[in-house]
DNA sequence: TGCCGTCACGATATAGTATCACGCGACGCG
DNA sequence: CGCGTCGCGTGATACTATATCGTGACGGCA
């Protein structure tokens, strides 16, 4: 395992990035961030609470969504709608944008979730909508499939 | 409103659609698909149970989910994830197959939602998994943004 | 005709996801 | 000090979805 050093970067990122946009990790949010940095995969509110609980056992679910929603809006972690999970998005080594256009490669098989942000993807959208008159703001693709390693498998 | 006499094509092709798979669209599903081509934008789950129990009394949640699950098998209807809400997917004039690629585009506005059928967003996305060894199965594209009407207005 | 499997659906209960509303204590600032 | 904002605790509630069991209708088949 990689993880837990470069985790533990992703998440001094993440303090710069709030830094520099002026918002505060707290202790709390840190810790789910932690959380869903963690898992390998993405982690319902649930499940974050579950494991919440472990340190602060007054946590309720309100605790766990002023979290989540803090993370989201500082873009931090994304949302997988399929899912209803959440995910990491802290990328080390470049900073990214609030709102980056990005896509998420579910595994059908082993339900590992990457991110990749296609640009193709993301014009062809952009594209798509202008074509019809519609402004694009924001678009959630979410591709379903089998990874590399299940297909060969 | 061109939507009454487009709606009774609709409900036409839907039966015709399920004749051709050997499913039936019981008087149930086909007043469940009613309801979701009646609204014009995409109905909850419960929304639908309200409606439904009008006519009758002692529809439940599975009621309606068993409906909508027909429905979702046979491409009479899709779901979108970001609003857990259903729409209408039946296409009077060409008939389509069971999992066709397609995008929704959903005004933040006025909430209307269409799907649109963009071969070049369906290309870029197999694309963009392909380069990364993942075999695309199916994907969720939901465009949020504002319409053209909006926009204007 | 009688048996039997499947299917659609009723009915009850429960699981899983998300938000509301209220209050309080810490902190920053004039 | 007075005051506003913010982060968070706490309890209740709303919203979305599934599990489970039963029953009646229908079709196939000996």
């Amino acid at each position: 395992m990689t993880a837990t050093i470069s985790r533990e970067q992703q998440l001094i990122e993440a303090e710069a990035a709030c830094l520099r946009r002026g918002a505060k990790l707290t202790p709390l949010r840190r810790q789910v961030l932690e959380l869903i940095l963690a898992a390998d995969s993405p982690v319902g509110a649930y499940a974050l609470l579950d494991r919440l609980k472990a340190d602060r056992p007054g946590a309720a679910p309100p605790t766990v969504y002023r979290a989540l929603d803090f993370l989201l809006e500082n873009g931090l972690i994304h949302k997988v709608e399929r899912l209803n999970a959440f995910i990491g998005c802290v990328e080390t080594g470049h900073g990214h944008a609030h709102d980056h256009p990005h896509q998420f490669l579910i595994c059908r098989r082993c339900g590992a979730t990457v991110e990749i942000a296609d640009s193709a993807v993301a014009d062809a959208i952009a594209a798509a909508a202008a074509r019809v008159g519609f402004t694009a703001v924001e678009a959630t693709v979410e591709i379903e499939g089998v990874c590399a390693r299940c297909g060969t498998a």
